[in-house]
DNA sequence: AATATCCCGATTGCATGCAAAAATAGCCTT
DNA sequence: AAGGCTATTTTTGCATGCAATCGGGATATT
């Protein structure tokens, strides 16, 4: 490991250090509340500690590290609490988003992208069996969705917050969604899920800036049920990302 | 600059310069847009580019400037719909935490510090002519009634989201009080602020969360009184902290 | 046994120097 | 004059090594 750039990674070391950190960290590769040694650390990812050390920073900002000045960062421990908190928050953002969207909203066609990710996913649903690549494919419309949401809602202010609050591995709109595929108790949620899609285009196209914003929080609060669904189901949730951070 | 610490400083050097930097930044010492070259400003700042990279990026995560990957850091620019924006965020989170505040209340002593806080701006109040002092102290006092809703949420994440929303320079509560002492205009607001505090304590007493919620909510907006108070006057607006960031 | 003190290995914080990438300026072509 | 190309300079990204600090254990003290 002497002389730069030995890999064939394209991107830099800091990207690289902060994407594989991130992965071990949710993975559960640390025990919460366990203290982080960077020259070891540095040595099993293959980069130096400068590196590991601003993916550290940026991994402490993101909430899965706790930063304790000289003496190195603490991987962080969620309660139940903390989950359901997070969850909530998102959906108070996204409300937030979704009432502003309605609010600024300038003609029809700017729902145009919210239109099509919603159709998408009704038609995905549409079909009772749904293969893994499907559901694949609903995350990913789902994904834009929210992100379409974002969008129009043109606060450069709110993103930002939403973005962090996303950052934690529970609290993002696909947290559970995989689950759900395998779980039969939140398959109901579906039907549930698109109607209320439905019903924040809806509200947003008629400028119902307080119906979007309460249609948006209760649309998170499916995520808490699928969390409900998980808590009392060990073995689901072991397969949910970021589980290991659990304290229960 | 040889050598390692030769300077009186206790602190770290990356807080040194996060700090140093972050007045710099707020003060106007840079255009908005402008790349921050490495180099000069380690050179300014007394400290090697380790640990000013390490405090730009700090600063970057909150907001005021933003990453360029291989191309450093961008002061950022605001525009006057994002300082609304961010005022409107901090009532949202501060409306989310006082209504967690009252759903999660205990007992009566857990208002002590918000009581306290409040009588105490009650009593600075009560002198019609505020001198320069008492207003410093006014501001300590809000501040602490702030954080002691905060505490009474009992909820990690929202204060993180809280913090994070209140580190750009116009967003946090205390961010055009001094300002009101300035000027006639917003004097009146002071008032209005005190029932409104008094009106969040009632609620958070009676468990009346969305009370609360609002109150907090309609208490934030006071700030964006005293922001179109400061934008209808080119004056006093110049006086505002990180005024020179915003765009007109 | 409990607490305080000291010491040494372990660990973080930082300065430096070098290589790669980006910006810039000058030149050429059209 | 505008746009592309190349050479040069500037700037970022990173590896390394050293100093200061921390943590833990052993020893001393009560």
């Amino acid at each position: 490991m002497t002389g730069p750039r030995t890999d064939s990674q394209s991107s830099s070391q800091t990207a690289r250090a902060t994407l594989l950190l991130r992965e071990m960290i949710i993975d559960g590769h640390f025990h919460p509340n366990d203290r982080i040694k960077e020259i070891p650390l540095a040595a099993q990812l293959q980069v130096s500690r400068i590196p590991l050390r601003l993916a550290l920073e940026r991994l402490a900002h993101e909430g899965l590290l706790e930063i304790r000045p000289t003496r190195g960062f603490v991987v962080q421990q969620f309660s139940t609490t903390d989950i359901y908190d997070a969850i909530e928050l998102r959906g108070i953002l996204e409300g937030a988003a979704a009432r502003l969207a309605a609010e600024r909203l300038r003609d029809g066609r700017d729902l145009d992208a919210l239109r099509e990710a919603s159709r998408e996913m009704d038609a995905l649903l549409r079909n009772r069996k749904m293969p893994l690549s499907a559901f694949t494919k609903y995350i990913e419309f789902n994904a834009k969705f929210h992100a379409a949401i974002i969008d129009l809602s043109r606060s450069k202010i709110l993103r930002r917050a939403i973005k962090q609050a996303c950052s934690l591995p529970f609290a993002s709109p696909s947290a559970f969604l995989l689950k759900q595929h395998v779980f039969e108790g939140s398959k109901d949620l579906f039907p549930i899920a698109l109607d209320q899609h439905r019903g924040i285009i809806e509200a947003i196209a008629n400028r119902e800036g307080m119906r979007a914003d309460l249609l948006a929080r209760e649309h998170a609060r499916l995520a808490r049920r699928n969390l409900d669904v998980a808590l009392d189901n060990r073995e689901l949730l072991k397969s949910v990302r970021g589980a290991k951070l659990i304290q229960l």
